[in-house]
DNA sequence: ATATAACCTATCGATTTAGTAGGGTTTAAT
DNA sequence: ATTAAACCCTACTAAATCGATAGGTTATAT
């Protein structure tokens, strides 16, 4: 199970997507809008800064912002930032290897090895190249949408045109043939 | 990651599989093989003991035991019952379902919940119908066979005829369409 | 200057983890 | 009956993690 923090990271994150290019969010906004406690929400948020997720300005009309838009931010990302190794075992990470407990020379032939590389390819296979943009609520990303072009557009054709877009970039990275580690 | 408890688990378990039928099995015959410490140990297959996956026997020559054959015990009903659920979010979790904090009621419509459901599904399809079989050293697999019926079959058609059976049996399993709650 | 908001350090109680210690009970080979 | 071997149980502990909270510092727009 993903820990509180990282479970409040993932939503604080939506709320950034939803309103990315509308300038620094303060956290008070987030946390109200949230239910996330102040003060943990504040912890959150710098570390997802230092890790290089977010930007942040201080002083009055201050706050978070994402560093780069909700299409490019994986969400496999933000949960090893927060959570660390998606493997069941240390011994089949590879962004977070450590040697076995039982045996530590990890032998290429441990077969309980070879059931939990299976488990944590599968689990890696249906999160990776997918993006934070594909957990925003789509009426938000509207508001989003029409604030940056100044609400010309109809809900249908903008945010079909959103959807195709996200579509076609995962498809690109699905198929890109590019190794994602775990 | 699985803790150290679930992780003797698994592999006290195998050492037990591979020895299925030979009768009770002492504790420290386990821990010293398997490199676990001993009163840790004892606790875990109390533990196990009192869920239902092994039986014990007291006294001189007493011991632990598997109370099914390892071609029966499915490998995610052990995670589970040492470690709890298998999902990242306690709202996708049938076995251990808990609303989540973010939105306590579980909105069908919630998309990170979706993703996550995605995700849980792709990890159980990993898991089912997966036996500690599976998981069992095939040389050690081999002695139990030759034990067994006094050492009359070769090597190569004792573990063959295993593994066919064993694949027959996941093969059932698989397309029996029963529904495996996570 | 003032209000606002991020930044930083430190602490804190509760729980979990990964064991350890020691003794009591039951079984069974002799 | 003795006694060795093993199960069973309670309690404890040191360390880490979890889920926050407190309070002061720095930066910035007005």
């Amino acid at each position: 199970m993903l820990s509180a923090k990282t479970q409040y990271a993932i939503h604080a994150l939506t709320f950034l997507g939803e309103r990315f290019g509308k300038g620094p969010i303060p956290i008070n906004q987030i946390a109200e809008h949230r239910q996330i406690p102040y003060k943990f929400l504040e912890a959150i948020l710098l570390e997802l800064r230092k890790s290089g997720v977010l930007g942040s300005k201080a002083g009055k009309n201050g706050g978070y912002y994402l560093l780069r838009p909700p299409e490019e931010v994986l969400v496999v990302d933000v949960i090893r930032q927060m959570e660390g190794p998606i493997s069941l075992l240390p011994c089949v990470s590879k962004k977070f290897y450590e040697s076995c407990r039982v045996c530590p020379h990890a032998e290429p032939g441990c077969i309980v090895r070879e059931f939990f590389r299976q488990v944590r390819d599968a689990t890696l296979h249906a999160m990776e190249g997918r993006y934070l943009s594909e957990l925003l609520d789509p009426h938000a990303v509207k508001d989003r949408l029409h604030g940056q072009r100044g609400g010309k557009m109809s809900y249908f054709s903008s945010t079909r045109r959103l959807l195709r877009s996200i579509a076609e970039l995962r498809d690109r990275k699905r198929h890109s043939g590019r190794k994602i580690a775990i």
